[in-house]
DNA sequence: TTTCCTGCAAAAGCTTTGCAAGTAC
DNA sequence: GTACTTGCAAAGCTTTTGCAGGAAA
C-alpha cells in the first residue's frame, strides 16, 4: 500500500518539521504520526494508542504528549467533538467534516465537496469578521451534523 | 433589560416545548434555560451552575441532566470544543461561532455576518454531501478560530 | 397518588502531571 | 555528557449514574 520510497520521503518530511521545532524525534513519536496520517478517520487518542501498541510499546500518556507537540508544531489539528473524547487530524490544513450523531464517528466529507463549500465562504466576509472581533483568523472549519438513514 | 411580558412569553413557549416532549416543568429546569438564554457567550455547565445558584438551589448534576434533556428536546445545542468541557447555545438555528484561543471563549459572531457566511453554503452542495454520505444533515456548524490581535 | 425530578455522593471517562529512568543529539 | 522524552502512576477535570427523598401533574 505504500512504498519505501514514500515512507522515507515522509520520515524526512517529519525530521525536517521536528528539526524546525527543535524537537527530537523519537520511535514513538514517528509511530503516532503514521497512525495518524494512515488513518482516514479521524483517531481518538484511545484509538491512536491501540493501533501503535501493536508495533511496539507506548503509554498513553506519551500518546497525549505527542498529539500536543504535534498540534502545537502545527503539523497536526485538534478536532472537537461534543462527546466527551478528542479526535485528531492528521492534516493542517481546512476541510469539512461530517460528524455521525448515531456512531460519533468524525467523517472527512469527500474532498470535492469540501473544498466547494469552504470555498462558498467569502473572504471578504471572513475579514470582516476578524476585523469586527478583533483577532487573526486560524482555521475555518466547517461541521455536518448528521443522522445515518435507516432502511 | 428584560419585560415581565418577554419573560412570560418565554415561559410560555418553554411550557408548550415541555408539554410537548412529556416533561415537567420545574424551577430548576426553567432556571437553567433562563440562564441559557440570558448569557451573550455560550456559557459551560458549570457557568451556567454558577449563575443559577445566585437565585436558590440547585447542584451541578441537574444542571447537566437539565441540558441534556433540554437538547435532545431540540431547545438549546450543546457545542464541541477542544478544551475539555462544552459549551451551550441556547438557540437551536445554526450560526457561525468565533473560537478564541487565547481565552478559550466562544463567541457567535455578528448576525449578518453569520447569516452571510452560511447562506455561502449551498444548499445544492450540501444536499450532494448528505446523498454521498447516506445521512440527513441536521445542523451545520461554522466556527472560525483566532487569536486576539495583541497590540 | 403516581410518576418524574432533584440532590448527593460515588463512579466513570478523558487528559495532564511529577518524577525517575532512558534516549536522541 | 546534556537536555529532552518516555513510562508509570497518581491526580485533576468534566460528565454520568444510582438511589432515596421531594415535587409536579
Amino acid at each position: 500500500m505504500e512504498t519505501t520510497r514514500s515512507q522515507s520521503a515522509r520520515q524526512e518530511a517529519l525530521r525536517t518539521v521536528f528539526d524546525r521545532c527543535g524537537l527530537r524525534l523519537t520511535r514513538q513519536r514517528e509511530a503516532v504520526y503514521s497512525a495518524l496520517c494512515a488513518s482516514d478517520t479521524h483517531p481518538t487518542a484511545e484509538e491512536i494508542h491501540r493501533r501503535v501498541l501493536d508495533e511496539g510499546t507506548i503509554s498513553l500518556a506519551t500518546v497525549y504528549n505527542t498529539l500536543q507537540v504535534l498540534c502545537e508544531a502545527g503539523v497536526c489539528r485538534k478536532l472537537a467533538t461534543t462527546d466527551g473524547s478528542c479526535r485528531y487530524d492528521g492534516g493542517s490544513h481546512d476541510h469539512a467534516h461530517l460528524c455521525v450523531v448515531d456512531t460519533g464517528e468524525l467523517l472527512d466529507l469527500p474532498l470535492d465537496i469540501s473544498d466547494e463549500l469552504l470555498e462558498g465562504l467569502s473572504p471578504h466576509l471572513l475579514r470582516r469578521a476578524a476585523d469586527e472581533m478583533g483577532v487573526e483568523i486560524e482555521q475555518i472549519s466547517v461541521v455536518l451534523t448528521g443522522r445515518r438513514i435507516s432502511n
